[in-house]
DNA sequence: TGTACATCAGTGAACGCGCGTTCACTGATGTAC
DNA sequence: TGTACATCAGTGAACGCGCGTTCACTGATGTAC
């Protein structure tokens, strides 16, 4: 059959959007290609007309899942809303519950730091772009050094108690891992 | 051939400080039960009559890994260091660079939030164990409910960006997550 | 206007490989007679 | 004291299965004549 122009294009979106959900959800090494493109409604074959590898998937879902989260910082912080905001809507049980739409870090960061140079370094880029909002979102009278490294404190708080908040078994403990997170994370930003 | 008393008991724990290794720097998943057997300098067969599945290694493995990180905590504790060296320790480059013999949370706790029940929990039991020590180092004049609290933000932090520090191809921005990642921390400490 | 052909996204069988797990077997030594 | 047998940690072939990747093929439609 022939198809539309950008047709493909689609397509391609489809695979990447899938892979961006079931690798946050299972991991980079749980989910297989086959079970992927079934999932994204194809067979196996055409993969590699729109891959190279799975490495390259790994890598266009990566971005994909960082765009969308960027994107939700972005309108958060342009509807006039303070850090506290983000730290708030990171730490909500939602976010710890549906791991397929969030953060991709909080999700893949130990296995990414196990993947290709090439893979962790299209991270680091968006690690640095994500860091880069949360610095511009700090008090403008902190010197720009200090807010720097406060960003980075700040996020590896949040990183951190998201992922045990996820890992733990006991929900009372799990909901005051959030809360600490929220705590500490907004003693870090007004400090 | 007949082997010794205590023979099998010491193989096991071969096995399983073999795995705890492993585990550490590859994952688990990326890590099979031939090669695994072979570095313990075994055959795969014999592996199940060590234990009833791999899940049980991982729980083994991961209880081998939390208890050798106690033990570490618990000695730098006992000689009179404060819950600042236990940060500084944890933020090292070092630590950064042998996840194989550091904590087993940093490596595999997005992986553990992925396994069954019984492997959260017995991850949730060493977890716990570890925040008492970090509460325990806390100033006494705290409430025992925010020394609870800060524990778990404090080693959010830690394991955020201990992870981030090993993610990240830029050994300059790396270098700064651990430094960001100390003073974090202590501020979380002391404040 | 009608026919032959080129296009190309997607198909599905097949590749070699490693996975976790099972099981009949080995063989050196301790024990029983 | 010498022989037959029980023990059992470890061996290695085999199980079904899914992995990532390759490739000859399909077939509906647009284009050329």
């Amino acid at each position: 059959m022939r198809f539309d122009k950008g047709h493909k294009e689609q397509t391609r979106r489809r695979i990447v959007e899938t892979a961006a959900r079931r690798f946050r959800k299972e991991g980079v090494e749980a989910v297989g290609i086959a079970g992927l493109m079934a999932d994204a409604g194809l067979t196996h074959g055409g993969f590699y007309a729109h891959f190279a590898s799975k490495e390259e998937l790994v890598r266009a879902a990566l971005e994909e899942a960082s765009d969308q989260s960027r994107e939700r910082r972005a309108v958060l912080l342009e509807k006039g809303e303070s850090l506290e905001a983000l730290v708030r809507s990171y730490l909500r049980p939602v976010h710890r519950d549906t791991p397929e739409l969030g953060c991709a870090a909080a999700a893949l960061i130990a296995e990414i730091a196990r993947h290709e140079p090439e893979t962790r370094s299209a991270f680091t880029g968006r690690l640095k772009e994500l860091l880069a909002q949360f610095e511009a979102a700090l008090p403008v009278d902190m010197p720009e050094e200090v807010r720097s490294r406060r960003a980075i404190g700040i996020f590896g708080t949040m990183l951190g108690t998201l992922q045990m908040a996820r890992a733990v078994t006991d929900p009372v403990l799990s909901v005051k891992m959030l809360e600490s997170g929220v705590e500490a994370a907004l003693a870090l930003a007004t400090m």
